[in-house]
DNA sequence: AAGCGATTGCAACAAAGTTGCAAATTATTT
DNA sequence: AAATAATTTGCAACTTTGTTGCAATCGCTT
């Protein structure tokens, strides 16, 4: 059976409230990775904005969403999938952002190569973010 | 010999300005990256604000410096190394993050590696951002 | 040294993000 | 099921970050 907003929260410890069951719809629903205004307009005038900014922030500490890094400066959420969303965080794909529908892919089945670092640097994470015209608007 | 700042702005076609020297001049004096912020604190009550935003902005679109993603929304802005300065931009490199100093390296020794992307996806540009510890903090 | 074009600083504004606190909602206990 | 405890929400006020128009200033050319 497929797991609702409510078994997710439920599975993290959260409580079950409406703006946290309607902002992980939200996630749910889409195909893409979503900017803290994006959500702000999908749910319209239905929650604070400082409600939003609390909700995404428990999220990405729960491990049920996690940022994008992106040369623009804007901030993107995107749902992890599958095992992610059980709390074990593993970020590591591949973020594809269309530089014309502005839609952001999360690669799950694109591993991230290995990169050599110089001698004394440790890496802990690793973030590739691809840019380019995604497979809609080619 | 070695290139001074106003030779830079000169062979960029910008006029020599005593802000577009200084801020040229934190980059070259600065092992890492640097966000706006701290260009206002380091050359504090010098410039305005809108100055430094505008200054950034220029050395971006002349390919002087080049911007960097991060996870935590923050733009940082980093000195293109050696042929880049030469207007070529070429920011094909991996970006390190220490988690410990917050220093940023470009690590222009270390090519970014090949990304088999799904069918139908075109890439143009492809960040890598890895964050850990730096060789100075291990 | 004068004149023209580019750059700067100011002011005013818009957008994005944060914090404290009282009211409301959710979870827990009895 | 009601009462209580613990979270969460929304509001207000504020800080930070980024943008725009315009007059004053500065840098470059002749």
């Amino acid at each position: 059976m497929v797991a609702q907003a409510a078994d997710i929260l439920k599975a993290n410890n959260l409580s079950i409230t409406d703006s946290r069951k309607s902002i992980l719809e939200l996630f749910r629903q889409s195909k893409g990775a979503l900017a803290h205004s994006d959500i702000e307009k999908k749910s319209a005038a239905n929650f604070d904005r400082v409600t939003i900014y609390r909700t995404l922030q428990t999220f990405v500490d729960k491990g049920i969403i996690h940022t994008i890094p992106t040369s623009d400066n804007s901030v993107l959420y995107a749902l992890c999938k599958d095992e992610c969303t059980q709390g074990h965080h593993h970020d590591n794909h591949v973020h594809f952002i269309c530089d014309n529908c502005e839609t952001t892919y999360c690669l799950d089945h694109v591993t991230i190569p290995q990169v050599q670092l110089p001698e004394g640097f440790l890496e802990k994470q690793k973030d590739v973010v691809v840019s380019g015209t995604c497979k809609n608007c080619s």
